[in-house]
DNA sequence: CGCTTGCTTGGAGTGCACTCCAACTCTCTA
DNA sequence: TAGAGAGTTGGAGTGCACTCCAAGCAAGCG
């Protein structure tokens, strides 16, 4: 409804090789569900119901009422699929797309949204790591262990 | 049933101060359900559930029925709060159980079962990160426009 | 023209991880 | 010893995020 603010195909800021299933289409703009499954990786029944749900922001249709995505759509999905991937609640997640319809008087609430959320991930992250410190203590035990069985 | 494969009461790796209810309770050790759950921060609920679908080593139990936690079923679920903390499926953690309970002769396959864990923790550490660059964008957008008109 | 494949809908079903309930019994403090 | 507040069980219920189904329309190909 109102301008997208996503940053205009970041080729740099990407998701890592090997986790979306398809490259993107270039040139055209009116892209199947099918195509933007693949592209995405998530499942076509999940793309309609984003749109139930009120995450997407209104899908053109073809004269015959077929779903045609754009690459702005795209976009939406890129920014969607990371914060669900790092664990953003899809009702907050219908929020900020409200908040996104809403215009530019909302900026703010969607930096607040969005702030919450990196505070979020910056925990998950260190828990991680504490994590990552046990498990490298318990597979060396394991190896140790493994080694030691294998020189006797 | 057989030795446990804990770092005995390590205070150096510990889950970051707030993330668990209650401090250890020292001496005694034979807690009670709600010990446990303050301690762990998991409901009392949970921690029956956990015992019906062979996630703990088998509690004590006092004279008239009632379950008595030992530390080292604390260390045990500090283990396993790490493990779901960070997203390993709860059949996982039952089948890490399983092979705990069957002794020595499993090491090598519980060496792979959290290596396959530990590999994933670091493909969610480096997703959280790729997104935090995102969120850092588009926070500093946000935060740019609430300047400019706080000064228009 | 018929076949295969893909798209449409609302609503129902699934899987995971809890979470709660009813109807008790046990423990602790006054 | 009375009462409050713990603990016990099996089974049913909840919330989230999909996931599938049935029934039908649409498009490309030999």
């Amino acid at each position: 409804m109102t301008v997208m603010d996503s940053p205009p195909t970041e080729p740099s800021v990407c998701l890592e090789p090997g986790r979306q299933r398809g490259r993107r289409p270039e040139g055209r703009d009116r892209f199947t569900i099918s195509e933007v499954a693949a592209y995405t990786g998530l499942s076509a029944h999940t793309l309609r119901w984003y749109e139930r749900i009120g995450l997407m922001p209104h899908v053109d249709r073809s004269h015959t009422g077929q779903r045609r995505y754009t690459s702005r759509d795209l976009d939406w999905l890129d920014l969607v699929g990371r914060l669900r991937l790092t664990g953003m609640p899809v009702a907050d997640m219908v929020r900020y797309a409200e908040l996104v319809r809403q215009g530019e008087e909302t900026f703010a609430e969607r930096e607040r949204l969005l702030s919450a959320h990196r505070d979020d991930v910056r925990r998950r992250i260190a828990e991680l790591r504490s994590t990552l410190d046990v498990l490298d203590y318990k597979i060396e035990i394991y190896s140790d262990a493994r080694r030691a069985s294998e020189r006797a």
